[in-house]
RNA sequence: UCCCCGGUAGCUCAAUCGGCAGAGCGGGUGGCUGUUAACCACUAGGUUGCAGGUUCGAGUCCUGCCCGGGGAGCCA
């Protein structure tokens, strides 16, 4: 029996007969012999067949199949220098699993938007696709690493909740039951918060739903997020957490990802530059930045996804804008004891115009303030009871933040827009596939 | 919800001032001794998003609708 193998392998095995099992995914053709281009998951290699070495009939019929058939080869490996890759098999014997019943609808050329979308189930498997998914592989498993190698516990919220999040109006609803309407999580945190009252440090890591009518290249209607909380955590604290989080999560996947980066064409000197410290300026300081710019800005304002771009292209590396004005930020953010207009919260910009990726602020902890904070914003007592009630015994300062992982993997991969940072998106107009 | 752009062959697009609907890719057939989105020749392929209007004549102009894209707001 001749050895199954993945082709992202296949340089342990020159000189050997080994057997790939996967996908055409294209071919080319001579009249002495077929280039068969195939891939199995681990990555691309060429195969090739030689007119005499087979019987005319097969040779006819492999000219023939169409773009992907599965199949399973057996062959001799050859290091080959006018490969792709470098490596090519030479095929003594060729099995095809399933022949398509139609012709593949993505072609080698290019493809409008919609008509990808459309075909995202097939999309998935073009090499920039996969490259993307692989990044983003990494990515998620250089933040869970991260949290574990510094004693994070992971506290998974709940998906499905009475309670609400930021504010009303942009969650889904549910008939759940009984009890009313249930409503699809737009955050963890809440829960994260009544969590580090037991364990210190945790995190969690799951889909958010948001019913805002977002058409930009930056939002997805579910999206994935990590968000932390630390007991003891002070603002500053926080901020240094964050900036350790995604300095870890882009040398590792520098590190474990270069050859999905390349396939993307990823200019990876931009990546290099992400070392701590990150560039920390204030609210303050980037409403001048704006204005500098000759944008009409002023204190006060919310600082939109073009401005986002204006300060971010100023630094090398991302960089955390603190302490923005209370009334445009979340009624739980602690007041600044240096001025009450502001609260002690960051957002950090990636570079290159891919904007906020990391929203994070120190909570209210006591008791009466956040009581104060939600009448103040009219907010339903009745469902931040419990979330009151984790400040009854024992409350202590604490921080957090969430970030996004479609536009942090979107930033790493050098991708427009986070759609394809997530392996079905979901946007306004689309559930389907 | 608002602003802007688009919808022509399976796909990506072209079509001058309103005057015979075209090309490349993909498909089919044949060819080619190492291809690199292979190449060469031939060939089939159309309710121009839908409905109405103006006109001798509409892919093109007008009205309404449908679908999608980019952005704003909101946020990660």
């Amino acid at each position: 029996m001749i050895k199954w193998v993945y082709i992202e392998d296949i340089s342990k095995y020159v000189d050997q007969e080994v057997t790939i099992k996967g996908w055409m995914y294209n071919k080319r053709s001579s009249s002495k012999i077929h280039f068969l281009q195939l891939r199995d998951g681990t990555g691309f290699i060429q195969a090739i067949m030689e007119k005499e070495r087979f019987d005319d009939e097969l040779f006819k019929k492999v000219k023939k199949l169409k773009i992907e058939t599965s199949m399973i080869i057996t062959g001799r490996v050859r290091k080959e220098d006018r490969a792709p890759g470098g490596y090519e098999i030479d095929v003594t014997s060729i099995e095809t699993v399933q022949e398509p019943i139609e012709d593949y609808p993505i072609s080698k050329k290019e493809h409008g938007v919609d008509f990808l979308m459309e075909h995202r189930h097939l999309w998935i498997r073009s090499k920039k696709q996969w490259a993307i998914m692989k990044i983003r592989n990494e990515v998620v498993k250089a933040i869970r690493d991260f949290f574990y190698e510094s004693k994070f516990v992971l506290i998974d919220s709940p998906i499905l909740t009475g309670s609400i999040g930021e504010s009303a109006g942009n969650l889904f609803d549910i008939d759940y039951f009984d009890l009313g309407k249930a409503y699809l999580s737009q955050t963890g945190q809440l829960y994260l918060e009544a969590a580090i009252q037991s364990f210190g440090k945790v995190y969690c890591f799951g889909p958010t739903f948001r019913a805002e009518k977002s058409k930009t290249r930056r939002h997805l209607t579910e999206f994935w997020m990590v968000e932390a909380e630390v007991a003891y955590y002070r603002h500053k604290d926080n901020m240094k957490l964050q900036e350790e989080l995604v300095v870890y999560t882009v040398n590792r996947t520098l590190k474990n990802a270069q050859p999905y980066l390349e396939i993307l064409g990823r200019d990876t000197t931009k990546l290099l530059t992400v070392k701590t410290p990150f560039p920390r300026i204030s609210y303050s300081e980037a409403i001048d930045i704006l204005k500098e710019a000759g944008k009409d800005a002023k204190w006060g304002d919310d600082i939109g996804g073009d401005e986002e771009t204006i300060i971010s292209q100023k630094f090398d590396r991302p960089v955390m804008v603190y302490n923005y004005p209370k009334d445009i930020k979340a009624f739980y953010m602690q007041l600044n004891p240096e001025n009450d207009r502001e609260v002690l919260c960051d957002d950090m910009l990636a570079p290159e115009g891919y904007g906020e990726i990391i929203g994070g602020s120190e909570r209210i902890w006591k008791y009466e303030v956040l009581l104060k904070r939600i009448e103040e914003n009219n907010l339903p007592l009745d469902a931040y009871r419990w979330y009151l009630d984790i400040r009854k015994w024992g409350a202590v300062p604490h921080s957090g933040f969430g970030m996004g992982i479609e536009r942090l993997v979107a930033w790493i991969t050098g991708i427009k827009h986070i759609r394809e940072a997530i392996p079905f998106p979901r946007t306004i107009y689309r559930i389907y596939p």
